[in-house]
DNA sequence: CTGCTTTATATGACTTTGTTCGAA
DNA sequence: CTTCGAACTTTGTCATATAAAGCA
């Protein structure tokens, strides 16, 4: 029995060992999938980055690089002992030296071990491939994977893997962290920007006829103009390696050697116009980690490798990042030599690519180290910039990535080339069609070009890199715009001013979205985007939860409009900043305000309070008509979750039009409706839940038509006409509500539903006069004292595929109420009684049967003397198990056996007692035990001869 | 030939009101 | 005899994402 139950056990832990195991393995196969993909992107100049969407453990990783190896490593050996999937993950692991096409091919491979692991996994190992023999030569030669697509591979190429509720949450996270990272590092810029002693460096190289600048009452964009391109001429976006300490000191060298990154450049053209008493801030676009799960994983996602091995908040602005790390990466990424000068090549290009968009201005002074690769494609566009620096690689093998990368850059340079000249000079919107197109027939130049010059085809669908984008810029306050004053985008970087509309697309053509525009002053932050965004519909779905956004924010908001009010303050009243959060009459005295205070410096500081307030609510107020005059969007897709607009025909079951109108305009015939006339409809028992009814002269406004599962009822009940009503759903909505009113208790005795029960969604669906008990048990007492009662159900558990409802407690009706927790109280002091009554006796009868079989074994063993007390039967020793019992002896066997049964597992009963000597303790070694594995009794024996036998269950 | 629209398909999310048998 | 509780079992429908086809 022992035996029995030892193997039986056996297999059950084995079997449940392979379970865990086998979870162990899938759980590895899965990080190590990402990691080894994430290991190839390392050498191929990528990045980690999806591992930060996909594990938040790998997030520790993705932090520094150096350990992604090791972890690596780690991987590779615990992965080592299980057989069958060893080789496919060491295949997935090798192939970071294949090409970089195979990422599919890859993802095929894993995707499918990953799915046939339930099923196939007792089968044996899946020889898909035969990896075994095959000589690491083999592999470093970069063969990609091949496999005969033994299933047949569904639909041929990548399959889709839909993103599990568990990768969103885990995504949202990291958007969430991201976003709070950006706004941090943000801040930081913004706090740097107010450094006097920059400003002050600043101002002394300013040439004097500039800093009158500052004396200028009523600013305008225009008057701008002299000011930004004499700092667009004095400093410049480079490629710098460097480890900076802190951005403060950043800035300070960016300053001293007048050449930074491009977030630098702006930081310091904010900290120059605040050193001119202009109200500035910094402004950026926080490039997030998507908000969905793996939205870029087919992107070659070099931003991402900044992330790892630069600063976060870089993100987009390779050439920082890339330069950083292949001259000062603390841990270089082990690199095969074909693969490293592929990477030089990349790198270099992309940071010649990071540069494009002040490229233009940068021709002109020759420090600029960004050189083009490729002449022949950059040549169209602007001949001056390019220079032969690694003339192999362009001539020689070129990917598919560094096509596109370089038609992008081309496109960047020639947006850049007509956005800068046009706006500077002159700051009028008109010419926007004109520039748009430019790029577009650029772009298809420079196509034919490469094509003709590469025989390989290639796709120009492939992942775009976000390169050369306008990340960073300043806004700066403006009295002479607009009457009421206004908010003036001023890019410094690349010489930009009024250009708020050329942002979207500027980023667009480098594939960045403006998910986020972030102003940030006096240490507070606020959200911009809608005044750099027209496509709002565009944007929204890859934002987080508004809600939670704003609560983010709504502290940093607080802290901006004071910090953009404060400075512009005269220092008289320093004090004032924190006391700006009133907000008076908004439109008005706005004007009042910005009228006096253009005409004079010193104002009075109330006056000046409500100016600061009106500023600020004046700017909400115009990104909020932005938000409410989104354009109409051309094509209908983008009216399915528009927050504005609405037909008729993405409208989903249970919506409609209510009221049908106003018609807004036109979409390729349909009428548009403001998104506000959408009513969701429901049924009667869901509006129940929200405790409302409908009112009663009220038919249902939409009815719906059910299917499959009453067909299945029809056949079989022939009942056509019952069914048929029952067939349908009624819906109703919002307006045709009241508050429910249930019938009121009387006389005791609860309304009940059809059911014979109360829905208990919550208090309101409760009958007036009515109380729920929430208490176990306490439809007892109800019935016992003949109080009528309801059961409360409370909700619905999803069993065996069906629903059943949970109840909890009662619904009695109010005067019962003390009554019954009274009785209630009582009862259950009975019921404990009671319990321990039981308790109790049973206790007693099983010390009474445990003693009348100690007794027993007694009699019998005085009456055959014979028998022996121990009996060594089988040699069955548990090693596991040593027991070293300390046993009272004594001549009262009560003791001993009740002591015994306390010290054993699964013991029931023993026997054999001898007497000992007083003091003794007895200890049971596991050698001497024995097993009778026909009764399953183990004996066990003291040195001293005493014994115990012990059944085992 | 590109880009928009439609359609088909697959998946995730949400839905949600029993029966039978055996032990106490 | 009644009452209680556990086991059984895998539901249908809608929204959404994606690919592919269709179309201008």
């Amino acid at each position: 029995m022992r035996n029995r139950n030892k193997s039986k056990s056996q297999t059950q832990s084995s079997g449940t060992l392979a379970r865990k195991s086998q979870e162990g393995v899938n759980k590895l196969l899965r990080r190590s999938s990402r990691l080894s993909s994430s290991g190839k992107k390392e050498q191929d100049g990528f990045s980690l980055e999806n591992d930060l969407k996909t594990n938040g453990k790998e997030v520790v990783h993705t932090m520094d690089v150096c350990n992604a190896s090791t972890v690596e490593g780690c991987h590779r050996d615990a992965i080592e002992n299980s057989q069958a999937k060893e080789q496919e993950v060491l295949h997935s692991m090798d192939a970071h030296n294949a090409s970089p096409g195979d990422d599919c091919h890859k993802d095929t491979l894993l995707d499918d071990s990953e799915e046939m692991n339930d099923s196939d996994w007792e089968d044996g190992p899946l020889l898909k491939l035969d990896p075994v023999n095959r000589s690491p030569n083999e592999q470093m030669k970069g063969i990609t994977i091949e496999f005969d697509e033994p299933s047949g591979s569904t639909g041929g190429r990548k399959p889709v893997r839909r993103a599990s509720a568990e990768d969103k949450e885990l995504a949202e996270l990291v958007h969430k962290v991201h976003l709070l990272c950006l706004l941090a590092r943000g801040r930081l810029i913004d706090s740097a920007c107010d450094d006097s002693l920059i400003q002050a460096s600043l101002l002394s190289l300013l040439p004097t006829h500039l800093l009158k600048i500052s004396e200028v009452s009523n600013i305008t964009a225009n008057a701008l103009t002299p000011l930004v391109t004499w700092f667009h001429d004095n400093f410049h976006v480079r490629n710098l390696a460097r480890v900076e300490r802190s951005f403060r000191t950043a800035l300070a060298t960016a300053l001293e050697t007048h050449e930074g990154t491009p977030e630098e450049i702006a930081a310091l053209s904010v900290a120059l116009f605040r050193s001119l008493r202009f109200t500035a801030r910094f402004v950026s676009i926080l490039d997030v980690a998507s908000l969905k799960p793996e939205a870029d994983k087919y992107e070659p996602s070099n931003q991402a490798a900044e992330r790892v091995s630069g600063g976060i908040f870089s993100t987009s602005t390779l050439m920082v990042d890339n330069l950083k790390r292949d001259s000062i990466a603390p841990f270089p990424v082990q690199t095969s030599p074909c693969n490293k000068k592929d990477d030089r090549g990349k790198s270099s290009r992309k940071s010649k690519g990071g540069c494009s968009m002040s490229n233009v201005a940068q021709s002109r002074d020759s420090t600029s180290v960004n050189e083009s690769t490729d002449g022949k494609s950059t040549s169209q566009v602007q001949p001056d910039t390019s220079r032969q620096c690694v003339p192999k690689n362009s001539q020689g093998l070129k990917r598919k990535g560094d096509l596109e990368f370089e038609m992008q850059l081309a496109m960047a340079i020639s947006a850049t080339s007509v956005e800068t000249h046009e706006n500077i000079h002159d700051s009028s919107d008109g010419n926007n069609s004109l520039e748009a197109s430019i790029p577009t027939k650029r772009w298809k130049r420079i196509e034919r070009v490469e094509s003709a010059s590469c025989s390989q085809g290639f796709s120009t669908a492939l992942g775009s890199r976000k390169v050369g984008s306008p990340l960073f810029w300043a806004e700066v306050y403006c009295d002479g715009e607009n009457l009421t004053g206004k908010w003036v985008h001023v890019d410094a970087v690349n010489a930009i001013i009024d250009g708020e509309q050329k942002v979207e697309d500027a980023a667009a053509a480098c594939k960045t979205s403006l998910r986020y525009v972030v102003a940030f002053a006096g240490h507070g932050a606020k959200d911009v985007t809608r005044r750099y965004c027209m496509k709002w519909y565009k944007i929204a779905p890859k934002r987080v939860n508004s809600t939670w956004w704003d609560s983010v924010l709504a502290p940093l908001r607080q802290l901006e409009s004071g910090g953009t009010g404060g400075t512009i303050k005269v220092s008289e009243h320093p004090g004032e900043n924190s006391s700006l959060n009133h907000v008076i009459l908004p439109e008005k005295s706005g004007q009042e305000a910005s009228k006096e205070y253009g005409s004079k410096i010193e104002v009075e500081s109330s006056v000046k309070d409500s100016f600061v307030a009106t500023r600020n609510s004046l700017e909400d107020m115009e990104l909020e008509t932005r938000a409410l005059t989104e354009p109409l969007p051309t094509n209908q897709q983008a009216y399915k979750n528009h927050a504005l607009y609405a037909l008729e025909r993405w409208l989903t079951k249970y919506q409609i039009l209510h009221p049908k109108g106003p018609i807004l305009g036109f979409c390729s015939g349909h009428p548009v409706y403001p998104r506000s006339c959408v009513q969701t409809l429901k049924t009667r028992e869901r509006w129940l839940r929200e405790g409302l009814q409908i009112k009663g002269t009220e038919t249902p406004v939409k009815v719906l038509e059910q299917s499959t599962k009453l067909k299945k009822a029809r056949v079989s009940e022939d009942v056509c006409d019952e069914i048929d009503s029952k067939e349908t759903i009624e819906l109703y909505g919002k307006w045709q509500l009241e508050p429910l009113l249930l019938p009121r208790a009387v006389n005791g005795i609860v309304p009940k539903n059809e059911r014979g029960q109360v829905d208990v969604w919550s208090e309101k669906c409760l009958p007036p006069g009515t109380v729920h008990i929430r208490l176990p048990r306490v439809f007892v007492v109800a019935k016992r004292l003949e109080i009528d009662y309801a059961p409360a159900m409370v909700g619905f558990e999803f069993r065996n595929g069906r629903a059943v409802p949970i109840y909890d407690g009662i619904v009695v009706c109010t005067e019962f109420k003390d009554a019954i927790f009274e009785a209630y109280a009582e009862e259950e002091e009975r019921r404990a009684a009671e319990e321990k009554k039981r308790t109790e006796a049973q206790a007693i009868s099983r010390w009474y049967q445990l003693l009348s079989s100690v007794i027993t074994r007694q009699k019998l063993n005085s009456y055959y003397r014979d028998s022996s007390s121990s009996q060594p039967s089988g040699n069955i020793q548990d090693k596991n198990i040593e027991t070293k019992t300390p046993v009272q002896s004594s001549k009262d066997s009560k003791q001993p056996t009740a002591h015994r049964k306390a010290n054993n597992q699964d013991t029931t009963h023993t026997t054999s007692l001898v007497a000992l000597e007083v003091g003794h303790e007895h200890v049971f070694l596991t050698k001497n035990e024995s097993f009778d594995a026909e009764n399953s009794i183990r004996t066990k024996q003291c040195e001293c001869g005493f014994s115990i036998q012990v059944e085992e269950l």
